[in-house]
DNA sequence: TTGTTTTTGTTCTGCTAGAGAATTAAATGC
DNA sequence: GCATTTAATTCTCTAGCAGAACAAAAACAA
């Protein structure tokens, strides 16, 4: 099968927007992209010829008129499958272009796992998770990969001091060469944050934060629709910001990082004397029925979660501020604390920022993963450019 | 006159690659823009007829073959105005397209100086300036100011809890109106930034962080050449960042901020009464006859412009992080203090981030506003994007 | 001296993306 | 039945480039 996006922006555009927004008429992309209709329609038209878009129902509105057809992305023209490797499991979804998820899988692992297992474990659930969904692997566009460490600029090795076993590992070239598919690898906050982005709470959304509060703490920062990455790579890492430079001790080396105060495992060693054994199922129940000591120590997750906040609110003025992972799960009476505790360190502008939680919960790096098997963020500005043309004229 | 820029991208990253470079010959413009010879040749060509660019000298090459052609800006094409508000003074400058500064002024004014007085000083700056340089005001082509309280997004009027008599005042208009030129009216510390791209420390740089520590303390963010702004205008309040929630009160009405502790003010009346009548002259002779209390007190502010600089690298993983402002004048041994307290908060990845002071000095802000005025950040990136094409295709 | 090579700059052709106008299609309202 | 309205198509046209071919001006090589 050989379709595949000319180099026109038009064609990106309409496929991001039918992504997101779902069925439309020709009518409606042209006006929700900018483009003219004529363009649109040759376009579509262009792409049903290729077998990447289908007609679909005529609808009736209220208004007179010709009723619009709608068209939509077609489910059999192609899938991808995200892979988002965690601490202690390894998670795979496949979603075909039309937005809808059509397997997903997990697999437990010992912690710290090594590289080779993971590899293994991510390359039988892509296997597995074709074949579950009754596919053939004729239309499976890529495979998008999350990692738990920062990814160098080409996304293919990786290097850091605070995974140390897996540093260097090619994910990239060994699932590339085993399933002769682009293979894409990148942070996996930073593919969670893309999954807002495409499917989640973060949908039309150019500038905001990603906090995911889970046992590592990590980010990412969206600039005018695109992820930050920095010039090595390495932008986002909110969970290694510095909140006290005599607090405790942090596995990057430096000490009072925000992971040392709202890291699932610093969170549950706090609690471990008047609750033992506690895990973070307890814990989450323990927080519902409103138990004091889970109470006060989770407030003061959120009194770090918004100083670090505050901080990047003050720097970028984003318009929302999105908590992702496992702590996500403390809801709103988590965020009523991060509010106030954002507001007291950022200049008043910031009032305004909105404080909320993810939407896909723990399936948001490996949705992240399939987006980018899809490469939906190759350009992921919707519509024209709003900027005048630079001009000198008067 | 009614010359200007087309809608091409060619046109402007040709006149941004002169501004910046100097005189180059077509084939060179080729090279760096990215750009085949043959539309390099006839856009050149086509402003040459128009008058925006003027051929130069031929030069011989070391290789054979035949030798190029510089052609440059032509500097009676176009000048624009630079107006700088300070706490206490009015300072302008005028240039032409080639880069080349034509003349410069500067009114003291008393310090908390009203809005009116501020704009009838600066508007008597623009007349003066242009006059001075034994211009016309007919090939003036805008006019940029800088001022230095937060800018909402349509740049026109101010408001902000830090400067009270400021709020709302619509500068722009009141100058567009006065001298019939478009009036472009941003935020001084981001201006300053801006300076250091088009003229300065900067060029090329397309990911860095600007901090100026003066008597506020301000900053601006660069993602892939671009300021951000954030959603209300007010990103890059890097003075404003919390570094201890338990620290001293600032204007802004929190704690801690880094302005309380690097501001010029601050400093000052750290020294007073060891050095009685100390000002901002005398604390740098001081500095450099390494007085002991003065080192000490420098030193402190090292740590928490390196304790920001920190949250800022983990959370951008910049290339450069740039300082600007009176304090940019205490040199390298200031910076020798910076870099080490930026390491201790910042993950590995950002051992190799730049530290190093503007080299426009006390005129970075105006010569931003020269630059915004000519408008050449309307699209900054020079050459071509080397995004690969978004596709799907494999 | 006379080619040969090398680089610069010009000219011409041609392609692509997309806009815009005119046209057709299919509904509703009067 | 007819005007109106919205949707979709078709056709033409333009801007903005690339690329090939070519001309110009130098150095080098025999």
């Amino acid at each position: 099968m050989a379709f595949g996006f000319r180099s026109s922006d038009v064609e990106h555009t309409l496929v991001v927007l039918l992504q997101r927004l779902g069925p439309l008429s020709r009518a409606e992309l042209a006006r929700e992209a900018g483009f003219s209709r004529s363009t649109v329609s040759t376009t579509i038209n262009g792409m049903i010829d290729r077998g990447l878009v289908v007609e679909g129902a005529h609808i009736r509105t209220e208004v007179r008129g010709r009723p619009a057809q709608l068209v939509s992305l077609a489910p059999s023209a192609g899938t991808a499958v995200g892979i988002d490797f965690g601490f202690r499991h390894v998670r795979g979804a496949i979603a075909d272009l039309s937005h809808k998820v059509l397997g997903t899988a997990e697999v437990e692992l010992d912690i710290d796992y090594s590289p080779d297992a993971g590899i293994e474990a991510a390359a039988a659930i892509v296997e597995d998770i074709v074949e579950q969904a009754g596919l053939s692997r004729t239309n499976l566009l890529g495979i998008g990969v999350g990692i738990p460490c920062p990814t160098d600029l080409s996304g293919t090795t990786t290097r850091s001091a605070m995974i140390p076993t897996w540093s260097g590992i090619r994910i990239q070239e060994r699932l590339a060469a085993r399933f002769a598919l682009p293979v894409h690898v990148e942070n996996e906050s930073r593919l969670a944050a893309w999954g807002e982005v495409v499917w989640g709470a973060a949908r039309g959304v150019r500038n905001f934060v990603y906090l995911k509060l889970h046992s590592g703490v990590g980010g990412a920062v969206f600039v005018n629709g695109q992820c930050v990455s920095g010039c090595r790579g390495g932008a986002g890492e909110i969970g290694h910001v510095s909140l006290d430079t005599r607090g405790p001790i942090c596995r990057c080396g430096n000490r009072g990082c925000l992971e040392v105060y709202a890291g699932i495992p610093a969170v549950l060693q706090q609690l471990t004397q008047v609750h033992p054994g506690i895990n973070l199922p307890k814990l989450l129940s323990l927080y519902r029925v409103e138990d004091p000591s889970v109470c006060r120590v989770i407030s003061e997750v959120a009194q770090k979660v918004g100083q670090a906040a505050g901080m990047l609110c003050n720097t970028l003025n984003p318009e929302l501020l999105l908590i992702g992972g496992s702590f996500s799960a403390l809801g709103e009476p988590f965020l009523a604390q991060v509010r106030p505790a954002l507001d007291n360190v950022s200049i008043d502008l910031n009032r305004g920022t909105r404080v909320e939680i993810g939407t896909l919960g723990r399936n948001a790096s490996v949705m992240g993963a399939v987006a980018r098997a899809f490469q939906l963020f190759g350009n992921s500005s919707l519509g024209r450019s709003t900027q005048p043309t630079p001009a000198f004229a008067r």
